[in-house]
DNA sequence: CATGAATGAGCCTTCATTCAT
DNA sequence: CATGAATGAAGGCTCATTCAT
């Protein structure tokens, strides 16, 4: 998943264009977590990727586009969250709490380069709540919510010894979904109580998960 | 579940004025479900409530009270449903299931009188996104989320017997927050896999529920 | 010019309707003199007349005939001042100064009835702007206007010893358009500079008004 | 007077830049004198200044800034009126009788550049008006105040051999309240009766003027 | 007479998007 | 490629005025 392969849909552009990509990725990223997909302008997130508004649409063909954009660099960053939890080198419970930290400590210092940072959680449901409008976001969060499937599927699947959660196949669809629901939930109580202690999601984590498993 | 008798918080409000009000909030609950916050505009509204756009700020002070408005109409809602969970009187599972399929339906049929409709789970999330930035729509959803965190607090808490779930103090925060995550999840999942089968969902809420208990 | 004769306009008005015309206009002067002309809505002059919006239109055909009503009303009023100069009872300078000093007053509390305070100065400027636009403001207008020329004029033509200015009446036109000018100005003078001292003010009229006259 | 060096305080735009904002602030002095401040929208002075409305958003903040604009221009032409007066140059009677007639004409003909004539009187009312409840016209207006009264100042302290009026240092305030005024109420007497002939008004200056001088 | 709900035109402003340079 | 000026369609909101009650 590394860049020696050019990443999905990009197969043919330069490596200029693609830097540029990024480059108005990270702003628009920026810019919509701190100000909302509609809050933010085209203008002020040309201002952050300094460069002209009429640049951004020789890369992307619009507002929502960007989205797109943002989603899609996302799959990759989350691969590296499956390896841990499916290698089982790491208790998926720290990977949950760190992942869930590291979105608040994003919306903290705006410095940081998004496109290696999770999406900011309010950010995440303005995009699920405009997919259900826009196709085009829509189809970048298909992707990324099938890569999510597969990943918690295989590690729900996989065997207790293997670092997995050993669940018999005919459990596996409610455990994912429960377990998907749990995990975009936590989202939403980020954005309704951003003070949330890290210590109470983990033993929270900590109860619940091993009681999701087979008994 | 009908207003006959006016709502919190109208009591000092005439029997027309009440009705003014409803009718805007139905008419805005209808458009921003179908069309989203920003994009259904106050005159969108103002025809669906076959009113002039005008006449909607003798009733609200702009768009975001609309929301307010609409948030508090739920509080109501949601006490039906936890009377009923917290009185054993029916299974929590049941609950929740029927609760998302009622969200399902109400999308389909656009003529059904929201007021005594749940909120459209689209919707829900662009509210809650919404609120981090808008101090009005973030008090209404304080005072939804007040009322549901008492509500299935009191449900964990009450013995067993008592048709609760018995949970000891010391474990409830931890509780609630899973619990209250993965119902909000669940409105995510609506969103994004509005063809998920309410069989899987009850088959998974059965299974998890039980294991969320003392052990 | 007591009320044993109705005023100009108001020959056939019932005394219920005067009152509740001079209602109206106090209540439109008060938040003119706040607001200003374009800043006050006619339901904030409703509300401060304590009356419904739609009764001021059975006593006034629109906004602007407020302004007529009020600037209507000043004639009355400055015929004491004319009477006070003419008569020679009183220095000029000091009707000038608490003129001046009057309407800074009245701008401090809000609930003085206005039907017998002077105009404020700012308002004053916004009729003299409108009347030149809208003919229903400038006939008010001319009617003062007038009044005042004459006023203005017999106190200057006046003999000396009468308590005038014993102006020739070649030097009438010149003398009079001087007086006037300065007078105006000053209104200007007032909202420009609200804070000038009174002092100063009487210093500057002592001084220049006795050059003003026949050498 | 004509603006072949960039007017202060646009050292830094560009050429086209100023010549836009030129545009439309000539645009928006047609347009305030002609309907008002309030009368006249955004859109009215766009179409104008042969532009979107959007534009004018580019080089001003808003309706206030327009104004701002506007008034700032007119503190250079009056800069040549008080070289004028203090180079003794000319008879102070003819600059303001001149200054007087040159406003009368401009508001005749229409496609005359506004930005190299004097404030139509009435939108001048109109500032004055609005100054005392927006900041923005405030600040304007005050620069244009302080110049005035520097060169008033000036003027009248200058020895009179000098061109000035030898008004010593303890009736300087007095002096310039009244000559103030004087100028000011000129103003509010074009916008009553805007058919005075010039001829009186020399007259007036003429027989007045020296009169305010020390004896 | 009086009310106040209702209208609807219009206002200022924003912003995604385009295009001449 | 890149710029940034320009467009123009909305958008949210206000308010003078009317009219059924």
């Amino acid at each position: 998943m590394s860049r020696d392969v050019p990443a999905t849909g990009a197969a043919k552009r330069g490596a200029r264009a693609q830097a540029q990509r990024d480059r108005i990725l990270d702003a628009a990223q920026r810019c919509f977590a701190e100000r909302g997909f509609h809050g933010a302008s085209m203008a002020m997130i040309a201002e952050a990727a300094q460069m002209s508004p009429g640049l951004i649409y020789r890369y992307f063909a619009g507002k929502s586009e960007l989205i797109h954009g943002i989603v899609s660099r996302q799959v990759e960053l989350l691969a590296d969250d499956f390896e841990e939890m499916e290698s089982g080198a790491r208790d998926p419970v720290d990977t949950i709490v760190d992942n869930y930290c590291a979105c608040m400590a994003d919306a903290d210092d705006a410095g940081a380069a998004p496109h290696d940072a999770l999406l900011d959680a309010t950010l995440i449901l303005e995009i699920v709540a405009e997919s259900s409008r826009d196709p085009v976001i829509a189809e970048a969060l298909n992707l990324l919510d099938q890569r999510i499937d597969v990943g918690l599927g295989s590690w729900l699947a996989r065997p207790d010894a293997a670092g997995g959660q050993g669940t018999p196949a005919a459990l596996l669809p409610a455990r994912k979904l429960i377990l998907r629901a749990l995990l975009d939930g936590l989202k939403m109580r980020q954005v309704r109580d951003p003070d949330l202690d890290p210590a109470l999601l983990r033993e929270a984590l900590q109860d619940a998960l091993p009681r999701l498993r087979e008994a």
